[in-house]
DNA sequence: TCCAGTTATCGTATGGGCTACGGAAACTCT
DNA sequence: AGAGTTTCCGTAGCCCATACGATAACTGGA
């Protein structure tokens, strides 16, 4: 289940998130054994190799082979720690700044912004157990910001936002249901279709084919004969494009057909 | 952050789902005071009204009356405890199932299953903190899928499924987010826009305006003047009428021009 | 040299979580 | 009444985060 960072205090985190000096640096006083850094990465090695929970204070001490308590020094609870872990992760991805090389049609640019996306939620799948509403807002949370602005410059500026938001949460989406996918896959030792091959079961014994007609009907017709996995990747293309396609397109002529239903074709 | 239903014995947990009685009714031993249903019904009023960690196995006990460990006669362990709590609140949306009535056109239908899933997690955000990638296979699970399926009949039915995957995808990523925004108004007692006011300071001490030329562009432009409750509504709303228009109209013909990007208008 | 001031380190204790185990209680049937 | 069966639940073990306070390690000045 995914864990909520209660609140944080923005005078202490911002500084953190940025790595900002505590005002003068210490010339004075016992000198740390250790960093933020040292810290959050320590976080992170945890968390991608045997999950958030292990990442415990206790964990990350343990690993930086100081006391639990000595983290209190650098970080002021868990949930600071992991809006850090969090924040330098999302920076990993290097999307490219102002200046910066990118890809020139603005379509490969969204698509080098999901990919990458997707491919740090499967190499941290933890990711997956944090809210990213309220998110951390350091520099990783930032740049993705300004990229994918940055690529919808010829979308007329009163609709960008909406259009930004909208592609950020599509592909927030299928890359967080990709991060569960492998933190499932890890935790139980089981791929997803064996998964669901163990509970075949359930149709045989639970399953009333008049009650559940249209999947019925689907399922004689071999439409689910594509396991999950592939389901959801479909779904992840065929989605994007049609939110890119109506993007590009604009705002329809016969834009208010939207509130009147047409029967399908 | 979200919970993980760890791994979950379907021999135990797809009987309880159904309410499977276990052979035999007992006629003999001391009979019971609780029901499953009692704990499950206990779970989400405890959830629902202070979070899904008060509803802990001696928090609902101590609601039911009971010692702790007597809940483990009804569940096997939390685990399948939250995994039932989620089943039943995923049926408690009501969608109309076959032969029920239900509004006539198919988009209608769908913004039917969109409303209700919303309001279903506003009303249960820890909702929100559980996995629905391997959900509970249960019987408020199978009405969501079997009514989702059953409005894109007019979808050729090897499209369908893609269909189908898509749109829940979204609705249900923005219903999250709703869920986690309710979430943390309630535990932090603190609004959304209050919260991003409080970083205002983000803006004057950190903000590099040369770092963020098109943040702070949209900016200018009155870009970010909706705050970000309105942002996410207009999101959803926009880019579920994409994903709808796009599944209406169907492959174009022009369908490759997809792959090979093209200048925007 | 030594001491005050400052900062980092960390041992202990509190209070919460889940659940394995095993014994006690409550019922039915013989 | 006793055997069998099921439910109930007290105890204890092991995890977690973190408040508090004592101690260690350093600098700068007397």
């Amino acid at each position: 289940m995914t864990e909520f960072s209660g609140t944080t205090d923005p005078d202490r985190i911002l500084p953190l998130l940025w790595r900002h000096r505590t005002a003068r640096r210490a010339t004075t006083g016992r000198p740390p054994r250790l960093s933020v850094d040292d810290v959050v990465a320590a976080g992170i090695a945890i968390a991608d190799g045997e999950g958030l929970a292990a990442a415990s204070m206790a964990g990350v001490a343990a690993r930086l082979g100081v006391a639990t308590m000595t983290l209190y020094t650098y970080v002021p609870s868990r949930n600071e720690l992991v809006e850090l872990m969090v924040d330098d992760v999302l920076g990993g991805r290097r999307l490219p700044g102002p200046g910066e090389e990118r890809p020139g049609p603005w379509r490969d640019q969204i698509q080098l912004y999901a990919d990458r996306t997707i491919a740090m939620y499967r190499d941290h799948p933890w990711l997956s157990q944090v809210s990213r509403v309220r998110p951390p807002l350091g520099p990783g949370m930032l740049r993705e910001s300004e990229y994918v602005l940055s690529t919808l410059g010829a979308v007329p500026v009163e609709r960008r936002n909406t259009a930004a938001v909208t592609i950020t949460m599509f592909v927030t989406a299928a890359a967080r249901q990709e991060g569960e996918n492998a933190q499932l896959r890890r935790a139980s030792g089981q791929s997803n279709d064996a998964w669901w091959g163990q509970r075949g079961r359930l149709w045989e014994e639970w399953f009333d084919v008049d009650r559940y007609p249209a999947m019925t009907e689907l399922w004689n017709a071999g439409g689910f004969d594509r396991g999950p996995d592939q389901q959801a990747a479909d779904a992840f293309a065929h989605g994007l494009r049609l939110i890119l396609d109506g993007i590009e397109r604009g705002p329809q002529s016969s834009e208010t057909t939207g509130l009147r239903s047409s029967p399908m074709p």
